[in-house]
DNA sequence: CAAATAAAGTAAAACGTTTTACTAATTCAA
DNA sequence: TTGAATTAGTAAAACGTTTTACTTTATTTG
C-alpha cells in the first residue's frame, strides 16, 4: 500500500502541486489562494491522513528540523535526564532530537559526526571528549550550529553550557576540611575532559588553600571504559591501605562501585568517614545514610542549552558564542 | 561552504554520475567498472571526503537505515538500558535508531509513530500503551516491520519480545509466603499494559494457590502521571494503617518511593517485613539491607528485538510473528 | 477606457541520489 | 568473417517536495 503523495492531494482536489505546497506550508493567503480552495484541500488532507514526507521535503529545503546530540552513554542517568529535557523542550519548538552515545570512543564520535552531517541535521548538541576537535571545528565552519555541554573543549570557539565544576569540588572539599577531615581522598577518572579536571583543580586548590599537603597516593584515576570489578578492586585498594576521613568521588557511577566497597568491607560512612558524591542518584537519597552529593542544574543546563540552539538556528548571521557556566549545588545529607 | 555532491566526485573523476553511484555501492564489478576507473575514483572520495547525502538516497531508494524506537521514558533506567543495548547491536549491523518517549500519554505515542512514519523509518520497535492498537495496525498494513516489547497489545497482530511477568511475580510472592507471610501487600501502577496486568495476575493466583485469601485493601494502584510526593503519601498511607508483613513492587520507580517512605516512617527491612522490587536498579543492591529484586534480562530481550526486526528486514516476504517470552530472574537480597 | 495593479493559480526546475535501459567498442565462436 | 556475447560505461527518469517565475483574469485608477 503506496502512501499518498502531494500529487494525489492535487488531483483529487483538482488543483495543482504548488497550490496544495503552499496551503500546507501556510503561504496560502500570502499567495492568494481562494478561501474556498484552501477549506476544499484542507478537507481532503484532513480526511485522507496524507502526511508529507520528511524526507523529500529535507531534500529540497536543505533542513531536517533534526537536531543531534551526541552524548557519553544513554544509560547513564545523567544523561538520559538531560537527554529526556532536551528532546522535550525540542519537541515543544517543532524539533526532533537523534541521539547517539560514543561511549568515549573518539572513532565513534567521528562516526556519529559524519552520520548526522550526512543526515542534514539542523544543530548538533554535543558532550565532546578530547580528540574531535578538528571534526567540530569542520561542522562549524561549514555553518552548523554546533553547543557544547556538560564538558567544554578549550580549543573549538563555539558556545557552551555547563556547570560550575571547580567551584562545586572546591567547596565539597571545603567542607569536609569544615568537619574537621585531614585525609581526602578522590576518585576520578582518567578521561581526560575538562569538566573532570576542574574537578580534580578544585580538589586540590581547596587542600592547598587550607594548608594541607596534597599527596598523589590519595588521588584514584579509573581507566574509564574497565570492568566495574576491577574499579571496585582499585577502590577498596585506596580504602584498605590509606588512611582515609573523607572522599570525594568525581562522577555518580565511581560512587556507586564506592558504596559498593564500603558495604563490602564494612566500613561505616559517619563521623570518621565522610563522603560526597559528584552527580545525584536515586540510589544517595535513599542509602543509609544518605550520601551527600553535588547536584547538577539539569533542567537549566538542558533549556540554556536548548535556547541557544533555537536562538542560533533562527538567526542566520553568525553567532556571537557565549559560555554559560551554571552554579552546581552541594546537598549535604546526613 | 557547501557540502560536495555525487556530481563534483564525477566531474572530477571524469566520469558519469552512474559509475560513481556503482563503485560507492559496491556494485562496480557486477557492473563492468574497470579496475582502473573504480582506483582513481575510490581515491578522489577518500580525498576529498565525500559522504554521500543520506537524504537523498533516502528518498530514492525508500527506505533510510533508521529504526524508530518508541519507549515510555527514555529517563527510566530499565528503558535506558535497553536503549542503549538495542543501539549499540543495530549500530553494528549499519542501522540507527532514532528513539523518543511517550510519556504514556496516547496522543503523543500517535504523533511519534506519525513523525517516524513521515520520516520512512525502516521499522518500528514499540513498548506501547493501549489506545494505539489501530495505529499499530495501519503501520503493519502499510508492510512496516514492527516488533513490540515489554508490553505486549493483545489486539495487535505482530511479534513481540517480553519477560514472563506473570511467572515472575507468582514466584516472588511464593517466596514471601515460604517465609511464612501472610500479609502480602502490592503496590503498582493504574497504566492498563498487558505486563502490569500479568504481574497483578501472578500476585493474585500465588495467594489463591497457597490458600491466602485475596484482600483488595492491600493492593495499592498508584495513578501513573502524579507528583512522586503523592505517591509517597499513598504507600505511607498503606503502610502505616495496614498490617503488612511483605510487599512487591510493580516497578522500580515505585520501590524506590516506598523505600523512601519505609525511610521516613522508620519501618525496617527485615525478618518481619519483607521487600521485592520489579525491575532491577543501582539503588537496590546497595540499600541497607539489600533489596530482592525481579531482574529482567535486559541483554536477551534485546538480542532478540534486533534479531527478529532485521530477519524481517531482510525477508521481503510477509513474515511469521512470533512470540519469545524470556524467564526473569528473581534475586534474592539479603 | 486604457493602463496598471491585484488576485488566483500553475509549470517546471531543483534538491542528490539510484537504477533501468541503452550504446559503443571489443572479443569470441563457428 | 560475421554476428553473438561480453566489456565498459552512460543518459535520463524517478523519488516527493519547495519555490521561482510565469500566465490569465479581474479590478482599480487616473
Amino acid at each position: 500500500m503506496k502512501s499518498l503523495s502531494i500529487k494525489d492531494i492535487a488531483v483529487k482536489a483538482n488543483v495543482s502541486i504548488t497550490t496544495v505546497s503552499f496551503i500546507i506550508n501556510g503561504k496560502a493567503k500570502e499567495k492568494s489562494i481562494s478561501e474556498a480552495v484552501i477549506e476544499k484541500v484542507e478537507k481532503i488532507i484532513e480526511e485522507s491522513g496524507y502526511k508529507p514526507n520528511q524526507i523529500a521535503r529535507s531534500l529540497r529545503t536543505g533542513n531536517s528540523n533534526i537536531i543531534g546530540l551526541i552524548i557519553e552513554d544513554i544509560s547513564n542517568s545523567f544523561f538520559s535526564r538531560i537527554a529526556r529535557l532536551i528532546e522535550d523542550k525540542a519537541y515543544k519548538r517543532g524539533y526532533k532530537i537523534i541521539y547517539s552515545s560514543t561511549e568515549n570512543s573518539i572513532d565513534k564520535a567521528k562516526e556519529l559526526i559524519n552520520m548526522f552531517k550526512s543526515r542534514k541535521v539542523d544543530a548538533y548538541i554535543i558532550s565532546p571528549i578530547k580528540g574531535i576537535e578538528e571534526d567540530i571545528q569542520m561542522l562549524l565552519d561549514d555553518g552548523n550550529p554546533v553547543i557544547l555541554f556538560d564538558r567544554n573543549l578549550p580549543d573549538v570557539n563555539t558556545s557552551y553550557v555547563g556547570a560550575d565544576h571547580f567551584t562545586a569540588s572546591y567547596q565539597s572539599i571545603q567542607s569536609f576540611i569544615d568537619q574537621g577531615k585531614k585525609n581526602i581522598a578522590l576518585v576520578t577518572t582518567d578521561i581526560n575532559v575538562e569538566q573532570i579536571i576542574e574537578r580534580y583543580d578544585g580538589y586540590k586548590k581547596a587542600l592547598e588553600d587550607n594548608g594541607i599537603k596534597y599527596d598523589d597516593k590519595l588521588v584514584l584515576k579509573i581507566h574509564f571504559n574497565q570492568e566495574e570489578s576491577d574499579t571496585i578492586a582499585q577502590i577498596k585498594e585506596l580504602f584498605v591501605n590509606k588512611k582515609i576521613d573523607a572522599v570525594l568521588f568525581a562522577t555518580n557511577y565511581l560512587a556507586i562501585s564506592g558504596l559498593k566497597v564500603l558495604k563490602k568491607i564494612n566500613k561505616k560512612i559517619g563521623d570518621d568517614f565522610a563522603v560526597i558524591a559528584y552527580d545525584d542518584h536515586e540510589a544517595f537519597e535513599l542509602h543509609t545514610p544518605a550520601i551527600s552529593t553535588v547536584q547538577q542544574p539539569l533542567e537549566e543546563i538542558a533549556e540554556n542549552v536548548i535556547k541557544l540552539i533555537l536562538k542560533q538556528l533562527s538567526t542566520k548571521t553568525k553567532f556571537e558564542n557565549q559560555e554559560i557556566i551554571i552554579p552546581a549545588k552541594l546537598i549535604i545529607r546526613h
